[in-house]
DNA sequence: AGCGATGGTAAGTGGCAACTTACGGTAAGT
DNA sequence: ACTTACCGTAAGTTGCCACTTACCATCGCT
């Protein structure tokens, strides 16, 4: 499973999604995401892992909490993933166009 | 729901991201696309019809085939997502190492 | 008109994933 | 040591979604 596969399926869910964005904003601790959302606090745990696996958030003990942060390296992987999708498909797109402009003078 | 969020939610299923990569790469009747992936015909066509609400696929009629391709608004909004994304978490991501940095000289 | 090909959609099903509650385990404060 | 707060995980439930089969409409060809 590629790099980017991972995080686009973590991101398909748009509470997931969302938690992501809000941390990436602004590192924070569990019951603190939990707070804000209105889903349960495992809820958020499971997402997190979620996140977590796909690369995308890391966690760092602080105390007995778990201050939860952005992981640029997941994030950068769907961004080039975007950027070389844009480019070669827009590259064939403009192929097809052309194509079909020789084709009646 | 912004436009951005349902291209999300239709490319976080592996099979229709793997059905749209391919139409990205070539224009493609549905019995064709079909013929190359390991689910029926209605499903490739249900899984075109959610990407084109997603505004990522575009189709023409050519006789009694249609011809699915990239639609370049969908992918674009995705692509500036990402990367507007990528910039100001970045910013924030760089601002927390300064500030940590700063904390402890 | 009749036929074969294409494909959208309705209807129904199975599996999975997002969620809940319950429990246990660790860290800090008193 | 006891309590309080934080959090991960197990277990169970529910709703949704990806998929199938079946049916019907449209188009092109003879």
């Amino acid at each position: 499973m590629a790099d980017h596969s991972r995080a686009l399926v973590a991101l398909g869910d748009p509470t997931r999604r969302a938690i992501f964005e809000r941390v990436a904003s602004r590192p924070s601790s569990v019951v603190e995401l939990a707070h804000e959302f209105p889903v349960s606090r495992p809820a958020v745990s499971q997402h997190l892992r979620v996140l977590k696996d796909a690369g995308l958030v890391r966690d760092r003990a602080e105390g007995a909490r778990r201050i939860y942060s952005l992981d640029p390296a997941g994030l950068a992987a769907v961004r080039d993933y975007f950027e070389q999708f844009w480019r070669t498909s827009l590259a064939s797109f403009r192929d097809v166009a052309n194509r079909s402009h020789e084709e009646e003078p």
